[in-house]
DNA sequence: ACTGCGCTACTACAACTGTAGTATGCGCGC
DNA sequence: GCGCGCATACTACAGTTGTAGTAGCGCAGT
């Protein structure tokens, strides 16, 4: 699967980042991977994983102790497909995109450079 | 200005993508401008627009008849700024981002060498 | 001057999000 | 075998977002 159209928030996909890294967690150790300053409690933690699991972008896999393991049940191409459609959509195509990227400064001629390596050579 | 940290919602960019490109409108240009097959209801469009007023992304210019017309008082570039850091954020950088891009053939080697061609221009 | 129609201003509301508390269950250590 | 403590399941709630209705005002044409 992963085909599935799954609408994320923010911090939803924030976790997802966690479990895709992780390979599998359970909450807690989700919450400790979790990267701010001011770190959201255990429970909302929970919450969120658990509305993962009702959208079907988690899965139990076992349980240690009483406390629950998950793993991602899509893939990360496939969300991020869906975010840089979006914004792909906003900006008004790909290009315009990456051309903004270089003007801020977010990417250097020598990243597009590498870029156009590892592509040439994935390619063939 | 257009500095400001003002947060959009996705329809909401939509209404500035139009005032940005019109320059200047009505909430009934707006709402013909919009580009969907369902498309709001004209108080809805308002709503948005008013709501962009009180968040100070667009502003008053000048009244005809009895309705008021409305320019973008944020840039473009501001809000897409903002847009492509908290992409950027989540997949982890710009360069996995264009990766992505290339990879799902969003983007092709030729557009790579457009951009880098268009950029080293300006650049200098 | 009057009236009708369009536009604005205000109100509403359900769904979704971020945030977290409470209650309860169950496994582990003693 | 029992209780402690952590984990889960459930509940809550305010703010945001998309969506739109209604009331009423003020131009524009007669």
């Amino acid at each position: 699967m992963a085909k599935e159209r799954i609408a994320l928030t923010k911090f939803e996909t924030e976790v997802m980042s966690v479990l895709w890294r992780l390979g599998e967690a359970n909450v807690r150790e989700v919450q400790d991977a979790i990267d701010r300053t001011e770190r959201p409690a255990y429970t909302t933690v929970q919450t969120i994983v658990q509305r993962l699991e009702q959208k079907g972008a988690v899965r139990r896999t076992r349980k240690s102790g009483n406390a629950l393991y998950f793993e991602p049940a899509i893939t990360r191409k496939s969300v991020y497909r869906r975010l840089v459609d979006e914004l792909i959509d906003l900006i008004g195509g790909s290009q315009p995109l990456v051309a903004h990227l270089v003007e801020t400064g977010k990417l250097s001629l020598d990243d597009l450079k590498a870029i156009e390596k590892a592509a040439k050579r994935s390619k063939k």
